[in-house]
DNA sequence: GGAAGTCGTTCCGTAAACGGAACGGTCGTG
DNA sequence: CACGACCGTTCCGTTTACGGAACGACTTCC
């Protein structure tokens, strides 16, 4: 930024405030007017050729109706990334951490590449996974009776056994993995690294 | 904003990252040289006197080490609320919205306060609701045939039933909720505002 | 098929966020 | 008590995000 001219921003915004805004079947100017704000900036927005203020994004994100971290991703990372993660089939991506006294959740989107079958290490024993489809039919679970569910079905398994994740159907799927994990050691982000 | 010459932004934010920055033992010119950004912009935005843009924000957030919602709250839009929806029983925020061409699914995170049950009137045909408990145990489904869960434990109902929500134990529950929602008719939002 | 409405994009002048430099204040150090 | 190093603030020229207006494309209605 600042002295080179060039100041894009992360264009997975624009594709974030696009999805919304169709999603509740709102026009661009719509949700301009609502928002307060010029189409100018809807528009520069979700081509991802403005670098918005805060107070734009509060704007939109009130007319949405959603948290601004909604649009932002704003995943948590410390350095950037962190956030997401690539497998040989996988990309994942934390949304949120809940810890409680004795148990860790870790909430993960999953983008599964159709084609290939990603294969995960054993965790450690206690930890266990749950995989809600969103889109696409998914094979997942212990590398040696894994299951298949489409989308708005679950999965769940231990995971202290080897396991494996795969996309059927030549389409690529699309999903929500919660992990389990017992105790307070190490985060499972690394673990779902290889996941 | 706009026109009218006065632009400031939500002084907490400046406290914020005014707490953030001395609890880090951090000098204001140490944490811009860090974030790479000048001198005047991290002053200005302590004193909320700027509207800073997300690549700022981002910069900072990211040499402090902390999430973006860290510096802006963010538990809720300007009107204070539509982020995050309260019911009788239930505190829910939107986390994530994925549209496909057929469904949309939107992702909540719930609170269930402890000693009230929560009833939520039918949906149109064909939703349904996942329903992850991460944290104490949880009645719900169906108002006439709810399903008990506890950490780790999923429910799943169709929701074209009046259905409830509720925390068993007298201990609040906290759980990730998963609404789908065929069709591209009106946001699920606006039911799970009763949710 | 012309008028009126809406859509999303682009152009443009203005307001303001930006980084760099200059400033005064405070602290150790020789 | 000069001197330098650092602090946080303020000033300033440049860059750019902003909203409004104009635009072409498309629908709908008369």
């Amino acid at each position: 930024m600042g002295t080179d001219g060039t100041s894009r921003i992360d264009p997975a915004i624009g594709r974030r405030l696009r999805g919304l805004r169709e999603a509740r079947g709102l026009s661009l100017s719509e949700l301009a007017r609502r928002a307060g704000v010029g189409k100018a900036t809807v528009s520069g927005l979700e081509h991802g050729t403005r670098n918005p203020t805060l107070e734009t994004m509060y704007a939109i994100a009130a007319a949405l109706s959603v948290p601004m971290s909604a649009l932002t991703l704003d995943p948590g990372a410390p350095a950037g990334e962190a956030a997401t993660v690539r497998g040989t089939a996988v990309v994942s991506t934390l949304l949120e951490v809940f810890r409680e006294p004795g148990v860790t959740y870790e909430l993960f989107r999953l983008r599964i590449i159709a084609g290939v079958e990603q294969t995960s290490p054993a965790h450690p024993p206690g930890v266990t996974e749950h995989l809600s489809v969103v889109r696409g039919t998914v094979k997942a679970g212990p590398a040696d009776a894994p299951l298949t569910a489409g989308p708005g079905e679950h999965v769940s398994w231990a995971s202290d056994v080897p396991h494996v994740y795969a996309a059927l159907g030549g389409e690529e799927a699309h999903a929500i993995l919660l992990i389990r994990t017992p105790g307070q050691g190490t985060s499972a982000g690394e673990q779902a690294a290889q996941a």
